[in-house]
DNA sequence: TTAATATTGTACCGAACGGTCTATTAGTAT
DNA sequence: ATACTAATAGACCGTTCGGTACAATATTAA
């Protein structure tokens, strides 16, 4: 793996964990073993220029997640998929890693001008996505349901953060039959 | 007003609107004009024991209103009520303040700990308030359908305030009523 | 008035912040 | 070999961070 992905890769996960401000570049040259001028020379913007590349690439893995959770199954069973996959990641990374977006949107939406603009558009790419998905199974309404769909999801991962708990999926889960009808 | 409240007020906004590592405590009494003996006289623990109050502050004004909100009103109408004052004030503040507890609530959950408690209780206080509030209107479930409406205006209230529009809003209270049955 | 306490006002601390600068080393193409 | 660029390695910069120390000033109680 490159020096430029090893950088990406580590700032991500801190700032889906603990956001931008917490997050130190010292800290990610300290855990990744680069030096600082390896880190500027990639990244010459500095800080928000690693953090938006980081955000790009959690961005697309989700998409894979969500494209491979949802591929070949019904609109129904898409969504409990998507569910099932942001459960884990929760409970697999100790209720550290919740939404890899939400954190940093919230602290930096009307300060850091380029990384809120990014925070929004990936959001609406989540909810392009998911549109386009219901609407190939014709299911009415697609996008508003997208929505639904994208803010419940947000706030089950933010309650089930901050609980420690997944019973947050559950609910979610249980009433996806209703949602979709 | 008191000193002490002076800072505990402005510390809530700056939580609420970028949370705990954005803000300085420098800021924080630049804008109070109190000098730093005052506050630490105050807060002998510092910022974490200001943050902390200021949590508070904002969990009691929440509750105030939505007490306020809800009383003597349906469980259907109490519930409006308490979207529409969330949906108020992200408008009022510029879509700068959404969730008083959230942003701070994910940037600290593993790492300040006693921060990060607070924030949990906090949601659990609200959780609790939702379900006695549905329970005294016989409404069946209470506590799994606050859990669900408390996702849900989570939820709502990020995607508000990252897209700067209040439509999340409308999509909850819209089915609300599928919510309750 | 006096003594005790509560509060204010600042100077100062070490550490960490993000960022710049330049020298050096690796690669690569000619 | 030579020249050019990509990448690495850190020393160093000014600023800000949260926090401490302590004297000065109000405030209150005796």
């Amino acid at each position: 793996m490159t020096t430029k992905e090893r950088l990406t890769e580590v700032m991500a996960g801190k700032l889906r964990s603990k956001g931008y401000y917490a997050t130190g570049i010292r800290e990610i040259l300290k855990e990744t073993g680069v030096p600082k001028g390896s880190m500027y020379h990639h990244f010459p913007d500095g800080k928000q220029d690693l953090a938006c590349d980081a955000l790009r690439k959690s961005n697309e893995e989700m998409l894979e997640k969500f494209r491979a959770a949802m591929s070949g199954r019904s609109a129904q069973d898409g969504l409990i998929a998507i569910v099932e996959v942001s459960r884990n990641e929760l409970i697999q990374s100790g209720y550290e890693e919740g939404c890899p977006i939400a954190t940093v949107a919230l602290e930096v939406s009307h300060s850091e001008e380029t990384l809120s603009a990014l925070t929004a558009q990936i959001y609406q790419g989540w909810e392009d996505g998911l549109t386009s998905f219901l609407e190939k199974r014709a299911i009415h309404g697609a996008r508003s349901k997208a929505q639904h769909f994208l803010m419940r999801l947000e706030g089950a991962i933010i309650l089930g953060k901050v609980h420690r708990k997944d019973k947050y999926f559950d609910l979610l889960i249980d009433d996806l039959t209703d949602l979709l009808n």
